[in-house]
DNA sequence: GTAGGGTTAG
């Protein structure tokens, strides 16, 4: 008999035990261990004892955890019975456990029931935070009010219930009315109120109003590292997420698992695959190797920088995959051109029994139209809402006009902008004008263009597109009104640049850039590659008709040097060499698609929406260039 | 001996 069983027995078998249940379950509870809470609870009811008011805000509380309402009024009932209703410490658990069972009603009614609610703090806290829960913003803003009417003291946690809903985008206004309220009360120096605060800016998009405030932060806790470097993260600011992540180490804070997932998406947004590895041994150092955000976040991190073989592996050993673990996967299938796979995984995860989600559907349909799987998108199209419910959004239309673009069927493209119900945004009609420059519809893409530049006037990235598909069609007049437009409007087309990632530091290149130390190697190098292109013979017809018109438009762009510079200092045949660009779409495959057959090495580069793989002078991805 | 709150992957 182990001894917990000899500890049941003991309670069991003594008459007056509620002391003992009680610190029982005040354990259990405090240690996060809400089942065994509960089955402590059934175990003291069964052993004939009766529970009190020092026993239900912990079973309570449990019940709230694992969010089980039919419970949860159970034990509202046995609270009843026992006469505790009025103890204000049972009646608080109870309104906080109906708010986080979504049963806000019920909360509402126990309130109003007891005219003491109206007196204390605690109670108008667990109601307001319920409001907030259920994004009830009116019903907090004039609970609020009426704490303050009747002169209610208001503290920390009051402030908590009301700045959680003004991270909802469109409540920033009350948000910053309540930062002041925040301020007037002494109350923003208070370190949750503070991280509370913080979050809510940087999840309305108001990044550097959450950086001021992270600044003046006089206490600044792990959260508080963590709710900046996550709200960097999730506004796409992966450069200064690293940046910070390096100071808060510096400065002696140990990261934990929600530190190190906004870490390792930054490093898949950036292809920082040497900062990615290093987490990885972070992760076993501290032991979070089995914590599945942290596996997600790093099979997303691996098939992003190129290592698809890692990224498999680590998702083969998940012993539990979410629908976020497949659709890293998949979409990491689906970037490299494998659709194939990436279809096949996409039918195991359904005949697993996982229930696909918008996301998975984004990042299958992305997979099926970069492989040239135009019909079984279609497909999975028009499964998505009558199998699953989902009503496609934009970014799905997205994903369908560019498969259909792609496959040349743009009037069909154009046909399903026109029918679609939500509103279209800028990547729609990028992804019509992209494909417009596949299939050098000049027509069609000055149409997508004025939509595009009415939705996203300052993204340089499509002015360039629509300049290059006058390139292409020989339209001058077209290449000097898009360079006006640009000039008049006052923006500059931001740099393009490639990098390659060697011995664990990350090599830049701009177009013509002079500043790397090996730059004379790097441009003899070059210049030995352009003469071999040049006197290259067996092309494929297309392809040697595109040669004639890339040797009539040599510039040194950054690709080309990123080339040179993996050359000079690679030696391994077998090598694989990574070529990261963060440009809307790269202009040089052909030049790379040449060397590589020429100097018989693989290349692989990454655009901005996915990777080309070059082997022998044959791009492995579908493209249509 | 007791209650109310904040950060989480694509």
């Amino acid at each position: 008999m182990t001894m917990k069983t000899k500890l049941y027995h003991h309670l069991q078998s003594t008459t007056t035990k509620n002391p003992q249940w009680n610190t029982l379950l005040r354990e259990a509870a405090n240690k996060s261990l809400f089942t065994k809470a509960l089955s402590l609870y059934l175990h003291m009811l069964r052993s004939g004892a009766s529970p009190n008011a020092f026993t239900f805000p912990f079973a309570i509380k449990s019940c709230a955890a694992l969010s089980l309402p039919i419970t949860g009024k159970q034990l509202h009932c046995h609270v009843f019975k026992t006469g505790c209703l009025l103890e204000p410490f049972v009646q608080t658990s109870l309104i906080s456990m109906y708010g986080k069972c979504s049963l806000i009603d019920n909360a509402r009614k126990l309130f109003d029931e007891n005219p003491q609610s109206r007196k204390l703090t605690v109670c108008y806290n667990s109601l307001l935070s319920g409001y907030a829960l259920n994004s009830r913003v009116k019903d907090v803003v004039v609970l609020f009010c009426e704490m303050r009417e009747l002169g209610v003291e208001i503290n920390g946690v009051t402030m908590l219930g009301l700045v959680q809903p003004c991270g909802i985008p469109g409540n920033l206004g009350l948000g910053m009315c309540v930062h002041g309220f925040c301020v007037k009360f002494g109350l923003d120096m208070d370190s949750s109120v503070g991280n509370c605060l913080l979050t809510m800016y940087v999840k309305s998009g108001e990044i550097d109003c959450g950086r001021k405030l992270f600044d003046e932060m006089p206490r600044k806790g792990l959260i508080t590292w963590n709710a900046m470097i996550n709200g960097y993260a999730q506004n796409g600011l992966a450069n200064n997420v690293l940046e910070l992540y390096k100071e808060m180490e510096s400065k002696g804070f140990c990261p934990d698992p929600l530190t190190l997932v906004g870490v390792l998406s930054s490093c898949a947004h950036l292809g920082a695959l040497s900062v990615g590895k290093e987490v990885e041994r972070k992760m076993e150092g501290f032991g979070f190797s089995s914590n599945p955000f942290l596996n997600n976040a790093l099979v997303n991190m691996y098939a992003r920088c190129g290592n698809l073989k890692k990224a498999r592996d680590i998702f083969d050993g998940m012993p539990v995959k979410s629908v976020v673990s497949w659709t890293a996967i998949i979409g990491g299938y689906g970037m490299h051109g494998q659709g194939e796979v990436a279809v096949e995984l996409f039918d195991e995860m359904i005949r697993g029994g996982i229930k696909p989600d918008g996301t998975a559907f984004v990042s299958v349909l992305s997979a099926c139209s970069h492989a040239g799987l135009t019909n079984k998108g279609l497909d999975y199209f028009g499964v998505m809402e009558r199998k699953y419910g989902l009503r496609p959004g934009a970014e799905h239309y997205s994903c369908m006009v560019d498969l259909l673009g792609r496959a040349g069927r743009l009037n069909e493209a154009r046909e399903l902008i026109e029918s679609m119900q939500v509103r279209a945004d800028g990547a729609l009609w990028g992804a019509l004008l992209g494909a417009c420059k596949i299939h050098r519809n000049v027509e069609l893409a000055e149409l997508a263009f004025e939509q595009v530049i009415e939705l996203e006037p300052t993204n340089t990235g499509y002015y360039v597109l629509l300049s290059n598909v006058y390139t292409e069609a020989g339209n001058l007049e077209g290449i000097l009104r898009v360079r006006m437009l640009m000039r008049k409007r006052k923006l500059k087309k931001d740099p393009g640049c490639s990098y390659v990632e060697f011995k664990g530091r990350v090599h830049l290149f701009f177009a013509g850039d002079r500043n790397h130390p090996q730059t004379n190697e790097i441009y003899k190098k070059l210049n030995e590659l352009e003469n071999l292109v040049k006197d290259l013979d067996g092309c494929k017809k297309n392809d040697h008709e595109r040669r004639e018109e890339y040797l009539n438009s040599m510039g040194v762009h950054s690709e080309k040097l990123a080339v040179a510079f993996a050359l000079l200092n690679t030696r391994k045949e077998t090598e694989i060499i990574i070529i990261k660009n963060l440009r809307i779409c790269g202009d040089c495959h052909l030049f790379i698609k040449l060397v590589s057959k020429i100097v018989d090495r693989q290349f692989v580069v990454r655009d901005a929406t996915r990777f080309h793989h070059f082997k022998n002078g044959f791009c492995s991805c579908k493209e249509y260039w």
